[in-house]
DNA sequence: TTCTTGACTTGGACTCTGTCCATTGTAGGA
DNA sequence: TCCTACAATGGACAGAGTCCAAGTCAAGAA
């Protein structure tokens, strides 16, 4: 994450306080913070951050790939940074937890040609769902 | 789905024309409606309905198990009462369509214990992304 | 059949998540 | 240092869903 910004520049990206401060929120494993966690930890480095400059931001590293949007529950989206390398998610039922997993095999191979109904599939993502050591104890 | 409210009033389920209409807005095969469609077409039945009498009502049948919930983008959940045949959704990037589909395998043991990280793993959901005929033609 | 009652429905207010936009500010090149 | 196009701001707005007090009614009892 730490060469994030310097490829984002390269990318003629401009560089703001808030973006920087948004990109360094985001750094780390197994983060998946919701916008409004976001602005929460941004705010707390640099006050005058505005709600919409969060979405704004989330929205072209998005676009631009750096970052994952991750919808395990009908509630507010969650930003991924890992965009680079390819994982799937293991959610608690209780807490709702959220960790990177890397599963065997292609889960996109599993599908096989009758049952793509002509589709030509591209992407496939993979919820696991179950109950963390903290939550079951 | 015929039987559905013949097995809910035997679970002591008060039958009411709100209910029924509702379960009959969600027959069908890849059905896979938002609440407010459900509210539209049950509407067009039953004209005094509330949105706040379907939303209880789906809510039920999601935890009764007769009706699963599906989160497929960041809008609108999305209701499915194909829930008594395991299966997962293949959904078209362009046009939003889902339809229903079996991969091969078990996609849950795919997820070796080493990725598990502790957890007791209940379930697994399988979200497939591509282009159907029509979007792609 | 009518009565009774607790479960169900209603609609409006409210919350949460996210988008939009006119205005103000500023990064970075000239 | 100055310009200006791009970015940030914050407040209004929209979509999805929840909550609640009051009114209604399904279905068992008499």
């Amino acid at each position: 994450m730490s060469d994030l910004l310097e490829r984002l520049r390269g990318r003629g990206w401009r560089m703001t306080s808030q973006r920087r401060v948004v990109a360094e929120v985001l750094d780390g494993e197994h983060v998946h913070l919701t916008a409004d966690e976001v602005h929460v930890r941004a705010s707390a480095k640099l006050p005058e951050i505005s709600r919409a400059t969060v979405y704004n931001t989330l929205g072209e590293l998005v676009s631009l790939g750096e970052v994952l949007e991750v919808a395990t529950d009908g509630r507010a989206k969650r930003y991924d940074p890992n965009a680079h390398q390819p994982h799937q998610h293991l959610v608690c039922s209780g807490c709702g937890a959220i960790r990177d997993v890397r599963p065997q095999g292609n889960p996109l191979s599993d599908l096989p040609a009758e049952e793509r109904y002509g589709f030509t599939v591209e992407a496939v993502e993979v919820t696991y769902r179950g109950v963390c050591p903290s939550c079951s104890g």
